[in-house]
DNA sequence: CGATGTTCGCGAACGCTGTTCACCCTGGCG
DNA sequence: CGCCAGGGTGAACAGCGTTCGCGAACATCG
């Protein structure tokens, strides 16, 4: 068993050589998508001869186009994460800092990424079911786990004003009943649904604040979205307790 | 002059038997893409199969299959709009039940038609530019027009709790200056910037929760999104200060 | 009515796509 | 050294959007 361990951390050289074409492929992958702006741009032909190969040879390290883009997939969440938790890290340990670190790495992330955001955020490529999807939704549920932890841990040291069990309704508590129970046996022991309603609250007030922007559908209004996305944090902030904690950012 | 208009009403028989047949093949291409899912579901040839007709043939109704794409989209856009309108004039003349039934006509009508919904506010399907995609915008504006007059109306006969303008911050107040201006000449003549404000924040906040639910980056959490929707009028209901005028949906 | 010119639809073809298959060549193992 | 699994190639297939030339149907005018 720890031999396999063993054997699985320090790969024969045929294994790493394939990894590493593995990883130049979705390279070359991502700048086609990020030039052509929308994964129609990325294509098995173009991209095999970007590495230097021919389109039949991808077939050695993907089984198709739609696991090309879908293991990009995998790491664009990953990254994104990477980020994250990067903002989180690189500011003081505390939660609400950090909460406004995060967002806002979301949000850079996103609109220096559109294509990339338009890929994990917006219409799901391939159909969502049970699949290979799974992998990708798996990538989502990390991505929001970076956020919710730190509402647990918000909720833990400074809770904030949430609904009762009686505000929320009969129909909404049932709907939240399933994914409520799984947080408090996982996550967050002692959280009330009430609390779980407002941090999705939270994320759909981010997602759409970023996500229009992203997609080029507030331009109407305004060209640049950072004020109102920066806006959207102050309100957050004073909806969680903490208003004085808001900083605009370091710019 | 008037003859001529005459004559744009009564066109001759092989423009009516044209524009039917135009009409034709986009009910097609419609039920292609609700049966793909997505855009990439309508094609040229599959499209005109169904029709009667060859592939090179549809090229006497459209430039091309983009040409054809982008019409679908502003059909769209007014379709929506109709079911929008329709609600708006069915209930009563009162602008918060207003606001409520057109509000929830634009979910029904996103949840019902996700394909749909997903060409016209997910991911552009052309690049943003200038070029014929300005047929498309116009398209949405009169879309946002349905709600902005709404709002204008509910801040002329119940002014809702705003920021100020020194509230706005110098670089939001400068975004939304050009807007403003524009909304202050033709539509709003004595509406605060801060109050634009505050309708964009709402439109964030339904197409958020909207755009989440019909994308499916929701149901980790809520198999369905209406109670979740429902929740979020009750509380736009509270900001725009008519908490009391809020009903639960009559189904 | 007959001639004319415009419109419509079709078949063939081009270049492109993802994908499959048979073949070859090379690197690592027994 | 011999072998053989694995990586890479070229040809081929079905399908795509698009272009072109031709024939037939149609509306219009003499």
């Amino acid at each position: 068993m720890t031999a396999q361990s063993v054997e699985q951390a320090a790969p024969t050289r045929r294994e790493r050589l394939r990894a590493q074409t593995a990883t130049e492929i979705k390279q070359v992958a991502r700048q086609h998508l990020v030039a052509a702006g929308n994964v129609a741009g990325v294509q098995l032909r173009s991209v095999a001869r970007d590495v230097g190969m021919t389109a039949p040879a991808l077939y050695r390290y993907f089984p198709g186009l739609d696991e090309l883009v879908l293991s990009m997939t995998v790491d664009l969440f990953d990254e994104l994460i990477g980020e994250m938790e990067a903002a989180r890290d690189s500011v003081e340990d505390e939660v609400a800092s950090q909460l406004l670190a995060v967002s806002r790495a979301f949000r850079s992330w996103s609109v220096a990424h559109p294509a990339e955001f338009a890929m994990i955020f917006g219409t799901p490529a391939v159909s969502f079911g049970h699949g290979p999807v799974n992998e990708c939704e798996e990538a989502g549920a990390r991505f929001g786990t970076v956020f919710a932890q730190l509402f647990i841990r918000l909720w833990n040291e400074h809770p904030f004003a949430a609904p009762t069990d009686g505000d929320l309704g009969d129909t909404l508590s049932a709907e939240i009943a399933p994914y409520h129970e799984w947080l408090t046996v996982s996550l967050a022991p002692s959280m009330p649904k009430g609390a779980v309603i407002v941090f999705l609250e939270a994320w759909v007030k981010l997602y759409g604040v970023v996500a229009l922007e992203v997609f080029g559908h507030l331009q109407w209004a305004i060209p640049d979205g950072e004020p109102l996305f920066e806006r959207t944090l102050k309100t957050l902030s004073s909806d969680f307790g903490f208003p004085e904690r808001y900083r605009p950012p370091k710019a």
